[in-house]
DNA sequence: TTGTACGCGTTATCAG
DNA sequence: CTGATAACGCGTACAA
């Protein structure tokens, strides 16, 4: 460090980063003899092997890696994420359970949020591609799937996370919001209540669309009516959430048990609770609520809690990707990850 | 679509995804009509241009950003983003911040947690640079800045947010810590507080010692005596917080006021509130806390927040990364955000 | 064990 | 306005 480094009269500073050539200059030897040192191939001498890996430390030598991308058959250790957004803590949890599995193999992640949006979802989708990414790992926005299967087809590995889509066939990993929706509601049916609403509006419609079959089909099994006017599963504006809680609790005939079958529908049903309640004591109602979240047992009425693992979510994609990328070719996998009731 | 293509008997389907050169082929015309036909010089001539865009489409070309990115001089177009943890909603807004502006000039982002790691630090900032990033966004996890230094010193911009570090001359973009304690602080002591407690552990240091530093020059510029007793600012295990709260309320003579230095703070003392009153009413404690949330109204007792806008500052550092980028050489700016004291 | 030649896909340069 | 050529930095194939 600090040693003033010279070449004679005729060097240059090199004002770019240095280049393996450099470094193989720097050591005396021959271009190849450093990259086999670098790249931990076993063909070089000892000797030799410590004089390139002291020059390009000496240097500050750091590999090219789109010139080593370039080359045919290398994989370039990118992997695609894509999210819908990362300021939903469970989609947040979703890329730190990625990255952590990607870590392990020195792979690093670009990642794109689409906010719902399909339109982006194709561009980063058609950017990352760009980037020759290894594999894609995709929590998509809508049903619209031509752009994946394009991708998928052409040989990236791709992995569905959260959501899947009809009519595309990939590896996909979800939580399992049927069996946990309907388990949660059974307890409902179970403890005797007829009028229970589904409040889940203000969320992406695939996941909800999932967890009211859920629902659905725990009536169902219990062989009770339904009742037809307690669904609310509406737009994602901002405050649709809030809105549909005040008018369930409006109604004549209110429910006497909610499903909330998302985190910002909870909130937007504890918030319309206690506003009806004007901070005193809300009404006795019995809630259950997809998600948990940190301050879930702080809320004015308890909750029980259909709870779940964003982060294995994550986990489990990126590790079923690292398969695929290194030549696995087996049938697409579809894993459930179980939910977790507490009551 | 769905139209076999055909280029007579010699011809293979080709392997690899299709290249300027395929287009320029299909297209009849040469590799560099295409490539400037596609790249947006102006040069070329409307029909072939015309030419040129429609094989691409046919054939599904995507540049090949490797090839492109290899050539000196030539941005990769890619920001590198390092954070401590995505889990942490307030740096989840960060992220979307950044990327909210780096959409706008088609940039991508590379990003990497940390998990308050500095080696992992400087492994990411490692790979980054082999990747050439065209900058870097990084939360710091430690005062260590060799690393940063030197990618700094090489020519990467490089802004640091939400943290700063000491004999690091950088672009920095943070959140007033300092300024909205002090002045949370003062309204507690405005009010005849006089035993304030801080409620600090559970963060990462450097920006809970700037809220420090803030609730120590209230009490100053007040000249008011400070408590020595009162201030907890632990280490992070995952139930120091709790802890903390928890011997602050049990303390012979308890703070009448608490200021919670962040989020995870405020959640722990609420937890620590409702047990220590068996849920019933819960002592009357003046709480202010830093970092709003979602259900902070809807909290056992009232919250005064210090609110502050995550996403902004994403959005300000990477518009000061994307100004370095494009050439401005202009002195080290440090931005701070202010702080909102919601009542 | 080491070195030479070549090509990956793209764009800058220069010649037509 | 268009086309041929030469790099960019690295790793594979082959030769020494």
């Amino acid at each position: 460090m600090g040693v003033d480094q010279s070449w004679g009269a005729d060097a240059q500073p090199k004002p770019g980063s240095p280049t393996l050539h450099d470094v193989a200059a720097q050591a005396g030897v021959s271009l190849m003899t450093a990259s086999r040192a670098l790249s931990g191939t076993h063909n070089v001498r000892a000797e030799n092997r410590k004089l390139v890996v002291e020059a390009a430390r000496v240097l500050g030598y750091r590999r090219n890696e789109h010139a080593r991308s370039l080359r045919p058959g290398q994989r370039t250790g990118l992997i695609g994420v894509i999210i819908t957004n990362a300021s939903n803590p469970y989609y947040a949890d979703v890329e730190l359970g990625i990255e952590q599995v990607l870590a392990r193999y020195d792979m690093r992640m670009l990642v794109g949020n689409t906010g719902e949006d399909v339109a982006r979802e194709r561009r980063l989708v058609a950017d990352f591609v760009g980037w020759n990414v290894d594999g894609l790992i995709v929590v998509p926005a809508a049903d619209e799937c031509a752009h994946l299967a394009a991708v998928s087809a052409a040989g990236t590995p791709l992995v569905l996370a959260a959501r899947t889509i009809d009519g595309l066939a990939a590896d996909t990993v979800l939580i399992d919001d049927v069996g946990g929706t309907r388990a949660a509601v059974r307890v409902l049916l179970d403890e005797g209540h007829r009028r229970i609403a589904f409040l889940g509006s203000g969320m992406s419609v695939p996941t909800s669309a999932r967890r009211l079959e859920g629902f659905e089909s725990a009536y169902a099994e219990a062989r009770v009516p339904r009742p037809p006017d307690l669904v609310l599963a509406g737009t994602q504006e901002p405050n649709a959430a809030l809105h549909a809680a005040r008018s369930l609790l409006g109604l004549p005939d209110p429910p006497t048990a909610i499903f909330c079958a998302n985190n910002r529908n909870t909130v937007a049903l504890m918030h319309a609770l206690t506003e009806n309640a004007a901070h005193r004591t809300p009404p006795q109602v019995r809630v259950v609520a997809f998600d948990n979240f940190d301050t879930a047992d702080l809320m004015p009425i308890h909750l029980s809690i259909v709870d779940h693992n964003a982060h294995e979510l994550g986990v489990r994609a990126a590790e079923l990707l690292v398969r695929r990328v290194r030549g696995d070719r087996g049938a697409h996998q579809r894993i459930e990850l179980a939910t977790h009731f507490r009551p």
